[in-house]
RNA sequence: GCCUUGAUAGCUCAGUCGGUAGAGCAAAGGACUGAAAAUCCUUGUGUCCCUGGUUCGAUUCCAGGUCAAGGCA
């Protein structure tokens, strides 16, 4: 089985650097892993390397989507696989890189998602529904359909409410029988997980640094013309920094209450990651501290 | 200098007719299968400014002090 390094940790732990430097050294490639930096025009916000920063070595899964187009992990773990095999051709070595934790798993958990079309009309209608009835009453119709999955999920949650009527609506069949069949096959290659640790602090800190270098690059700039060029944005103005900045530029926020919102949001997000990070118990962890070369000297002695 | 008001959780503040205290926000922990940088769940946090008095018992009442805000000189 071909071997795929995959590089995972919070934001701003240092992946970026790790990644190329890796790839420099065992001719590898790079899958990036990363809602967000799929998004063409988003740029700084989603801190995608440069081209300067990719010193040469090809990145997969990089600024190609759309600001107006829906994208999903479905989505995503085709066009990975795709880009792992074409990697594999070419004798290169994979190295899967990025903060998503549910993007990770439907690659190392090869979880199936069978082909189906986004349902826009049907969503709408389900929103309505939560607006008229209340959300209560779409948790008790989602509760009749499938009262496994319903088990593991809050009164509140509106989305994985909404989730299991749409898989019902949309496949005939309950989110738990879904969910059992997407994990029929075992993995296809040899997925080795690192992540990258940090101390708290030194992680904080390094997050409101970033977002201070953001503001000095553009990033409102950045926002304005994004916003200027597109309409709908139906997941890609949810992305740190985007929606901060919108308030921003709304008037709801001033620019020092946008910027300090910003910080503690990503600070935030950090910890879910390590949350999510921590969950997958054959995961080797990696100093973030820690100079490079020490870390990839980890990651080739596995 | 005088008068008034305030001082309680990391922050903003509520409260205790005297039996050592609570909201929001922040924080921490967690969940996560087609929106995931999204969405959701759980949980603390205390010399109640200091010193003394009254009291079985004071964060609460009284006196003095300190600090802060406002007013008058």
């Amino acid at each position: 089985m071909e071997k795929v390094i995959v590089i995972c940790g919070p934001t701003a732990s240092g992946k970026t650097s790790l990644s190329i430097e890796l790839a420099k050294q065992i001719q590898g490639e790079i899958v990036s892993c990363d809602s967000m930096q799929i998004y063409k025009e988003m740029d700084i916000g989603t801190a995608k390397p440069t081209e300067e920063e990719k010193q040469g070595i090809p990145h997969y899964l990089l600024d190609f989507v759309s600001p107006e187009d829906r994208y999903s992990v479905a989505d995503y773990k085709k066009d990975a696989k795709k880009a792992i095999k074409e990697i594999i051709q070419k004798g290169k070595i994979p190295i899967v890189v990025g903060g998503t934790g549910l993007y990770i798993d439907s690659l190392i958990y090869e979880i199936e998602y069978p082909i189906i079309e986004f349902d826009e009309t049907y969503r709408k209608q389900l929103e309505k529904r939560v607006e008229k009835e209340g959300l209560a009453n779409l948790y008790a119709e989602a509760k009749k359909i499938d009262p496994i999955a319903i088990e593991k999920i809050s009164q509140n949650d509106a989305k994985r409410i909404l989730r299991i009527l749409e898989i019902y609506h949309t496949t005939g069949k309950t989110k738990t029988e879904q969910e059992i069949e997407s994990r029929k096959n075992p993995p296809e290659y040899d997925y080795h997980v690192y992540a990258l640790k940090w101390e708290r602090e030194a992680l904080y800190e390094r997050i409101n640094k970033r977002v201070d270098i953001m503001i000095e690059q553009g990033l409102i700039e950045e926002v304005k013309s994004i916003l200027k060029k597109h309409e709908k944005f139906p997941t890609a103005m949810q992305g740190l920094g985007y929606k901060e900045v919108v308030e921003y530029l709304q008037g709801k926020l001033s620019k020092e209450e946008m910027i300090e919102k910003l910080k503690m949001e990503t600070r935030r997000y950090a910890k879910r990651q390590m949350t999510w990070f921590r969950k997958n118990k054959q995961t080797i962890w990696l100093p973030g501290e820690a100079p490079i070369q020490e870390n990839i000297k980890i990651i080739l002695e596995e």
